[in-house]
DNA sequence: CTGGATCCTAAGGGATACTG
DNA sequence: CAGTATCCCTTAGGATCCAG
């Protein structure tokens, strides 16, 4: 019982970091993002949108002025014809992997007993009938 | 240019644990749920519902049978009148806080620069206008 | 007290077509 | 190439009422 992880953050409608980061980290795309910029450096949008599998070209627009908007990721246009923009993590964008790593991390180590949890899950209902 | 983070990941439709841990670690009441539960140790429905703030009674069932279904907590019932149920974190469940916590370091540490960012990036495209 | 069952809306997000 | 603009469907999730 450490107590107090969420400090004063409960109650908190709209200025609480958890709430807000995560539904930035919760959402569809913004990691995938992140995550390809971290692996790849520059990357112009095409690129991004070959390299991040199903994203459509609405979707892929929105997140990267959502990150572009948090600061996460830099946007570097050339104004000729035809056009060029290359993003970029910021430093700041930078500093969120390793903790998204950590997050990857437990993911794979822990997705075999999630996968086992669902089926007797499932097992178990199905037994009941 | 580490490379390779997402190692063969990228394409998977399915069974990305990325993917999958991410979409839990996103919606909107879950990880709330875990931290809570992290925080107090065992709880019932409605202490749950007291402490997570905004939380619907419907959100509140579902969350907590989601993170049932994946192993993450175990939900003790006491077959008497008027109902008891229990919930704690199971070993797994326990496990996904380390790495939650640093990325809620992550979100308090870097909050005010996401939060100029935005101040920024919005000033900007007024002062365009 | 602990939910289940419904209803309903707001947002997320895909497909497609168009533009500088 | 790098988007913008629409249309439209699906889903998340709140409110409410009911039940063991």
């Amino acid at each position: 019982m450490k107590k107090e992880i969420l400090r004063k953050c409960e109650n908190d409608r709209d200025d609480c970091p958890v709430k807000d980061v995560l539904n930035r980290v919760g959402d569809k795309w913004s990691m995938l993002t992140v995550i390809m910029l971290s692996d790849h450096g520059t990357l112009r949008f095409n690129e991004l949108h070959g390299l991040i599998d199903g994203i459509s070209q609405r979707m892929l627009t929105v997140t990267l002025k959502t990150l572009e908007a948090d600061g996460l990721l830099e946007r570097k246009m050339y104004p000729q014809i035809p056009p060029k923009v290359e993003y970029t993590l910021t430093t700041l964008g930078e500093s969120l992997v390793p903790p998204l790593m950590t997050l990857y991390d437990w993911a794979n180590a822990h997705m075999p007993a999630i996968k086992a949890a669902r089926e007797r899950y499932g097992r178990v209902t199905l037994a009941a009938s």
